[in-house]
RNA sequence: GGAGGCUUCGCCUAGUCCGGUCUAUGGCGCCGCACUGCUAAUGCGGUUUGGGUUUUGGCCCAUCCCGGGUUCAAAUCCCGGAGCCUCCGCCA
């Protein structure tokens, strides 16, 4: 939800944003309008409310004659109050109605325009000439014993997948790297919990932008997350946070479930896209005025990461027309894909400003002691499975082995290489 | 799954049986002032949050876990829900 406020004091910068995501500029009237009928009839309900009490006082002090009469009255103006009191109900829903149908104001730096106008910022690491003809991670991952799809399909259905041998050790290796070099930056780790209540997911946007991705479990009115920022965001939801040392940061560790309705088609092959993965998350909890900085902060970790991989990516800024409902800004790191000869999404990081965290509830003291909405912000420290299949297609080698990133090493035995057949024990 | 207890303005707490003076008690903490060589102690005052309005002094409304209901009037009575705790059962 956008603060009315600004809204009040600047629909244009408002009515600007809609223009730049290509989204309804009149839906800023709508909301100007709905602000005001609303101010309006909480204004009467509040005064019928005022003298209705007073009447209800007098009641008690009223002699046996008056009384009768001071009753009546009372009730009387109890049945406006009532009446009153709806039409500030219905004004209020029209308010919040009107008022989530706007996604969050975008950063004034933000590239206008759809999908295709987003603008990389900068391209980093070498792309390789493969002198051999590349295969997908599919393949690799099946000859190295790492990927399982088959009897993925064969247990749980379509786009899911057993993890086995070196697969599985890559999945830890590659979630120990992110804690590990979360937690050296400063962020908390955290195992989230992948089940959640309704008010949860309805909190963080995601029954509304995303209804049709997400798993429910009717049984028990709960949801399967897609991102452990779901979790993270309502951890600390209607909370006044002290900030007073910095932002909360926390990495987020959890499965991650999507249904992945209408992407039929869509990378049918692998593991870049399933219905369920692993992740380590990144979350900030941070004043507005920092919000800006640490979105960057946020972005050095994930370029790092990349980095760490050894994988060559390039930094894209979404173009407002892409971003999603709740941020401000965001920037997508896509890394080569050989396969593909292109870039592929792996992280990315948006600054939501105050937009979730209005909705969630969660504030901190400013430097007056006044209670304001705090900014967060995320960022995927590591989406394992797609990871893993990047780190498969472009680290192969002609003979089928693939290199294994020296950062991963300490957690896959030390070893340098993935190669068909070989043994998993620690190298000497 | 069964039985019981609990949830009050940062923390602790009184109030709930028996509806109105609850415009919520007291303590701790915090802020200000006074006193005081300094500190401590003491005294006095202030200290939930959200909304509305404002001549920026204030004023009004809501807020006692949440949502309904009864009533002129609900922290208090009734119904539904959530969370926490204890015990029993089951369980990796």
């Amino acid at each position: 939800m956008i603060d009315l406020r600004l809204l009040r004091d600047d629909p244009d910068l408002v009515r600007a944003s809609q223009r730049a995501r290509g989204d309804d500029e009149s839906a800023v009237d709508r909301l100007l309008a709905a602000d005001t009928e609303r101010r309006a009839a909480v204004h009467r309900a509040d005064d019928l409310r005022a003298a209705q009490k007073a009447a209800s006082q007098s009641v008690k002090k009223a002699t046996p004659e008056e009384r009768p009469a001071v009753l009546e009255r009372a009730k009387a103006l109890a049945a406006e109050v009532k009446v009153a009191e709806e039409e500030a109900r219905v004004a209020d829903e029209a308010l919040r109605a009107a008022h989530m149908s706007i996604a969050n104001v975008v950063a004034p730096e933000v590239p206008p325009g759809g999908e295709d106008d987003s603008v990389t910022l900068r391209t980093v690491g070498e792309v390789p000439t493969y002198d051999f003809p590349v295969r997908d991670h599919l393949e690799i991952g099946t000859a190295l014993g790492a990927i399982d799809m088959e009897r993925g399909a064969k247990v749980s259905g379509s786009r899911f997948y057993f993890l086995t041998g070196p697969g599985a050790l890559l999945e830890f290796a590659l979630a120990q790297l992110a804690i590990t070099r979360a937690v050296a930056a400063g962020f908390t780790p955290v195992v989230a919990p992948a089940l959640v209540r309704p008010e949860a997911m309805a909190a963080t946007g995601f029954l509304t932008e995303h209804d049709e991705e997400v798993y429910r479990v009717e049984r028990d009115d709960l949801y399967l997350v897609g991102t452990s920022e779901v979790p993270i965001a309502a951890m600390h939801g209607d909370e006044v946070l002290d900030l007073s040392a910095g932002p909360k940061r926390y990495a987020g560790w959890s499965a991650c479930f999507r249904r992945e309705a209408g992407s039929y088609g869509k990378d049918t092959k692998g593991i870049i896209r399933v219905h369920w993965f692993d992740k380590v998350e990144l979350f900030s909890f941070c004043a507005p005025e920092d919000a800006a900085a640490e979105h960057l902060r946020l972005l050095q970790f994930e370029e790092e990461f990349l980095q760490a991989l050894e994988l060559p990516y390039r930094v894209v800024d979404i173009a407002a027309g892409d971003l999603g409902t709740s941020a401000s800004r965001k920037y997508d790191l896509e890394a080569w894909f050989p396969t593909q000869g292109t870039y592929r999404e792996l992280t990315s990081t948006s600054d939501c400003t105050t937009f979730q965290a209005r909705r969630l509830g969660i504030r901190s003291r400013d430097a007056d002691g006044k209670p304001q909405t705090v900014a967060t912000l995320n960022g995927t420290a590591c989406a394992i499975a797609r990871t893993i299949a990047c780190l498969l297609e472009f680290h192969q080698r002609a003979d089928g082995s693939v290199h294994v990133p020296v950062a991963l090493r300490p957690w896959l035995g030390g070893h340098a290489v993935l190669t068909p057949g070989m043994s998993l024990a620690p190298s000497a």
